[in-house]
DNA sequence: GACTTTTAGGTTGATATCAACATAATTATG
DNA sequence: CATAATTATGTTGATATCAACCTAAAAGTC
C-alpha cells in the first residue's frame, strides 16, 4: 500500500483546487492594489474597510465584518492602525452598550477621496487585462462566482435613506 | 466642491471591486478548508504548500513561491512551523550555495495522504454548491478566471520525468 | 582575473487572519 | 423579578502576507 500521494494527484490538486486558485488570485490582486494605493498610504484591505464605512449611518462591528466576509476579530485588529492614524473613530452605540459604532473621520474621508481615482484606474486596468486574456468570458460572471464563493454578506445598506450626492 | 465620497460611489465600489470580491471569496474558502482540514492539523495554506512539495525533485524557494503566487518571504515564514513539526526538511542545494531545497519528510507525506480525502470531499461539496447557485456557469470558467487573476506561476513540473504511481 | 551586476534567500516590522477564550450587555424564559 | 441563554466585542496566540533592507553566491563584463 502506497504511503505517498501520487505525483499525478499533486498535479490534479494543483490544477483544480478552487481554494488554492482563490488564494493565488487574492494575493496577486492584493499586491496589485496595495502597490497602486501606496501613494495614499492605504492597503487594499484598508481601502475596502474605509469604503465600507462611508455610509449614512455609522455601522457596528458585526455588519462590517459580514460585509467584508472577515472574522470580527480581524476587523478589530484592522481598525487599530486606522484609529491610530485618526482615519476612523469608534464610539459606543447609545442604543446598545455592547456595540461600537465605526465612523470615518474628516481625514478618513479625505484619504478615501484621494484613493478613489487610483482605485478606478487600477480596476479599469485589471478589467482590460481580463478581457484580453479571456475575451469570451463576461465580467459579470466572475463577480457572480466570486460572490457565490465569498458569501452574501452584502448588507442592504441602500435599503435606508440614501446619503448619495445630497450628503456632499 | 464635495469633500466626501458620495454614497452611491460606495455602493458601486462595493458591487464591482474585483479585489474586494476576491479577498472575500479567498477568506471564505480559507475558513471552509481550514475547518475541514483541522482534524489533520493543517490549514488550507499548509495543505497547498505541502502538496506543492510532493514532487519528484525537491524544489527551491522561488519556484514554490511563484507556484503559490506568494512572496518568498511569506514562504520562508510558512515553512518554519512545518519544519518545527518535522513535516518539511530544508537542505542546501549542492548545485547552488545560495539555494535551499525543500522536501517533504515521511511525516509530511503521511499527513498529506490523510488530508487528501478531506480535500476531495470538501472540494466536491463546494463544487456542488457552486453548481446549485450558478447552474449556467461552468467550473472551468471560474478556474480560468482565477488563474487569469492569480497569474501563470504554474510551473511545468510535469515536464520532467514523472514520479507518478511508480514512486509509491 | 578583477570588478560589477544579478540572483537566492533571510530578517525585521507592520498589517492581515482566525480560533479559543473571556467579559459584559441584552434578550428570553418561567 | 431572577435566572438562563444569547449576543456584541475584545484579547491572546499562532499563522499568513508583503515591503524594506541585508548578506552571500553566482553570473556577467571587461
Amino acid at each position: 500500500m502506497s504511503k505517498n500521494v501520487p505525483f499525478d494527484t499533486t498535479i490534479h490538486v494543483r490544477d483544480t483546487c478552487l481554494c488554492l486558485h482563490a488564494q493565488r488570485a487574492a494575493r496577486a490582486l492584493a499586491r496589485r492594489f496595495d502597490e497602486a494605493l501606496r501613494p495614499v498610504g492605504l492597503t487594499n484591505g484598508q481601502f475596502s474597510l474605509l469604503m465600507s464605512l462611508n455610509r449614512p449611518h455609522p455601522p457596528s462591528v458585526a455588519p462590517v465584518a459580514r460585509l467584508l466576509a472577515m472574522d470580527r476579530t480581524t476587523l478589530t485588529a484592522a481598525l487599530k492602525p486606522l484609529e491610530r492614524r485618526g482615519l476612523v473613530i469608534t464610539e459606543p452605540d447609545p442604543k446598545d452598550r455592547r456595540s461600537r459604532l465605526l465612523r470615518l473621520s474628516e481625514k478618513g474621508h479625505e484619504i478615501l477621496l484621494a484613493a478613489l481615482p487610483i482605485w478606478r484606474a487600477t480596476h479599469a486596468a485589471v478589467d482590460a487585462e481580463m478581457q484580453e486574456d479571456l475575451p469570451e468570458i463576461r465580467q459579470g460572471d466572475l463577480q457572480a462566482m466570486l460572490v457565490a464563493l465569498g458569501g452574501t454578506g452584502m448588507e442592504r445598506v441602500n435599503s435606508g435613506p440614501r446619503a448619495g450626492p445630497e450628503a456632499a
